[in-house]
RNA sequence: GCCGAUGUGGCUCAACGGCAGAGCAGCUGAUUUGUAAUCAGCAGGUUAUCGGUUCGAGUCCGAUCAUCGGCUCCA
């Protein structure tokens, strides 16, 4: 048989053979690196046998596949030792996840000690270096051995594979997992490793199942690597918007006012009215009309909705019904409340479409775990949107929301780090959504058409469609890699219908326009929270909440500064003096660390000649300016919202 | 909501069941400074809250609240 490589040649064998001894053949040191395979394009294991012609790659830890069964391997290992100390604790998965492994126990939780003694007892199991071996049992045998084994998790997952699958198991040892694999030769090749965190996790990810307990670890071919693995955790507590952001006093919580309640302190709201302002205006200019509905509705808003029934739990409910006549409800969303605005008057066809943009604060009660930082609270605001069009212009209409998201996100310097997802229905799931599969199905391809069109890499996700339509989500990472939505798109062909919103047409006849809801920036409190991790605190400076602070070398000059902070104020800059008697140094030293863009230290020399000394975090702007100078640089820079590349470390 | 950890001045952290303390920040005074920390003094606390055990609780126990790491959820 003849076997293809990655570079090109062509390896020759007579009779059949592993994987693994191909890479032997190959080289020793490929095999020791060695751990998957991918035979014409499929990943396998290393101990899978080749015996037709076909193209081979020998993966390494340095491809995904391989890195996964590197780490796999590692979480085989972990089970391993758990069961050699606590014998009586049961397994349930172990899978290998982007940034290593996980597995979860049937246990009592473990705490850091715990975790340490767990790592003691892997580096045995590694130490010891036993082989790995696949071998397969037919279903039945297959749930025996694992009942025997007192594994009941296990062997429900046997239970719930298909009749015919070949059921595969790993031994290392003493130990067998029921696995899939690929998995690595030995338990020796694990270099390097460390568990991170212990913590609960439903059985099979349904909150209604047992909590099982979780380690977390990850793994590394090099000590090196998994260094800078660890140092790279700490160094992005650093800039996780939850610290930094309270550290810059740009928000915080208070014990008594409640949980999901931040306060946005007056640097935080600085940059969140600066972002409103931008996108209130960007609006208009794109044809839109602004309105300010209520916070809150009467019991019968949300009946009509749906909310009422569908989302009580998740609504802060005013008053009681059984007692009170009225029952009011703060808003989770504002939607209908702009129908009715719309509602107000009877429409032409040539009123649409009609764009109705909010300043909009919502809400949500949402679960007490759920609460974190400023991307998950009770109480947010957004920038809303509906659009009411015809039918023939949702195409165009959904392009430019689209578009209006992607100059957002272009202008904050964030448009590389959005995954855009193509939310759909799950069709197993119909009581979740409302309208029939083939609106579903059309909508979804309209989008699927736009997205394509615009040349916009996207996601498809099944089951993450709002009930009435299917959307677009656009979604960043905080530092963690946990993932958040930051702006959504969606398309409503059902909600007119229940609110018994229409225009007229051409003929006179009644006809139920398409809605959009949408949001420009998403919510501003996430949107400062990613910003602040975006750029570890140093905004951009049209988003600064102090852009420049003018430096006195003594108060012989300060005359001279109140006149310089006058002009910079004048000008529309954010701007304060240091007035205080300290050496200009320490001034410095403190309005660096404050994360201010520019200094203008101002003595002698500067008031003789009108002039200022620039210090800023960006490169080549040192050295005397004239005021004048100054201002129409930074106004420039602020004016059309530049990104400059900070080059100075701070 | 579930599993777990944590909670001492604005921040970072000490204090064996026995007098609540330090550094930084703050305030006051001195200093009048040329590009990342001038010196001195002062003030700041119901140890998250409530209850219990104890002669005595920051420390031990219970409940609640909040924060963090996950899980689930996010119409």
């Amino acid at each position: 048989m003849k076997i293809s490589l990655k570079d090109g040649s062509v390896k020759e064998y007579e009779s059949a053979m592993r994987v693994i001894d191909i890479a032997s053949d190959i080289s020793e040191g490929l095999a020791r690196m060695a751990c998957a395979g991918e035979v014409d394009g499929e990943v396998v294991d290393l101990r899978t046998v080749v015996d037709k012609d076909c193209s081979l790659n020998i993966l390494t830890f340095n491809d995904e596949a391989g890195k996964a069964a590197y780490r796999h391997t590692c979480s085989h290992v972990l089970a391993e030792a758990v069961k050699r100390l606590y014998p009586e604790v049961k397994l349930a998965i172990g899978p290998s996840i982007d940034t290593g492994f996980y597995y979860d126990f049937d246990s009592e939780s473990f705490s850091r000690e715990d975790l340490d003694k767990i790592e003691a007892e892997m580096k045995k199991v590694i130490k010891e270096n036993a082989e790995l071996e696949k071998f397969t049992l037919p279903r039945q045998e297959a749930i025996k051995f694992m009942e025997e084994k007192g594994e009941p998790y296990k062997v429900e997952l046997i239970r719930d594979l298909p009749e015919d699958a070949i059921i595969s198991f790993y031994r290392q040892g003493e130990f067998v997992d029921l696995c899939a694999g690929p998995h690595l030769m030995k338990t020796g090749a694990i270099k390097a490793f460390k568990l991170i965190s212990s913590s609960g996790a439903y059985w099979r990810g349904n909150s209604d199942n047992k909590m099982l307990t979780r380690i977390y670890g990850t793994a590394y071919t090099k000590k090196e690597e998994l260094n800078a693995y660890l140092e790279h955790l700490e160094d992005i507590k650093k800039r996780d918007h939850n610290k930094l952001g309270r550290e810059m006093e740009l928000f915080t919580t208070v014990d008594v006012i409640g949980q999901g309640l931040p306060l946005l302190m007056p640097k935080g709201v600085t940059i969140i009215n600066t972002l409103q302002r931008w996108i209130e205006d960007e609006e208009e200019k794109r044809g839109y009309v602004r309105t300010k509905t209520p916070l809150m509705a009467k019991s019968d808003l949300y009946k009509i909705s749906g909310h009422w029934d569908h989302y009580k739990e998740g609504m802060f409910v005013l008053g009681d019904e059984e007692k009170d006549k009225e029952v009011f409800a703060l808003r989770p969303m504002t939607c209908p409340f702009q129908y009715y605005v719309y509602k107000n008057s009877q429409k032409s066809y040539r009123d649409l479409p009609i764009r109705y943009g909010e300043t909009s604060t919502l809400f949500r009660n949402e679960d007490s775990g759920e609460m974190h930082g400023l991307t998950r609270v009770r109480q947010f605001t957004i920038s809303e949107g509906h659009l009411i069009v015809r039918p023939d212009q949702m195409y165009e209409e959904f392009k430019g929301c689209l578009a209006l998201a992607s100059y957002c996100l272009r202008t904050l310097g964030v448009e590389e780090d959005v995954t855009y997802r193509l939310s759909k229905w799950d069709p197993n799931n119909k009581e979740k959504y409302v309208g029939s599969a083939e609106v579903w199905e059309e909508t979804q391809g309209a989008i699927r058409s736009i997205l394509t069109e615009l040349e916009i890499p996207f996601v498809e996700e099944e089951g993450e469609a709002a009930f009435y339509g299917p959307k677009v989500d656009i979604q960043a990472k905080n530092v963690y890699g946990k993932e958040d939505t930051m702006i959504t798109i969606q398309w409503d062909a059902i909600l007119a219908e229940q609110f018994d919103m229409y225009y007229v047409d051409q003929n006179g006849e009644k006809v139920r326009p398409y809605i959009i809801h949408r949001t420009s920036m998403g919510c501003y409190e996430r949107t400062l929270a990613w910003l602040i991790e975006k750029y570890a605190g140093l905004f951009p400076t049209w988003l600064c909440p102090e852009q420049v602070r003018v430096l006195p070398i003594s108060e012989k000059y300060a005359d001279y500064a109140e006149k310089v902070l006058e002009e910079l104020r004048a000008n529309g800059i954010r701007a304060t003096v240091d007035n205080r008697s300290e050496k200009i140094g320490f001034k410095i030293r403190e309005t660096r660390l404050e994360r201010v863009p520019y200094m203008l230290v101002v003595g002698q020399k500067e008031e003789e000649e009108g002039k200022v000394s620039v210090r800023s975090r960006y490169k080549g702007d040192e050295g005397q300016k004239t005021l004048d100078e100054f201002i129409n640089e930074i106004c420039k820079e602020i004016r059309t919202k530049e990104i400059r590349k900070i080059e100075v470390d701070e």
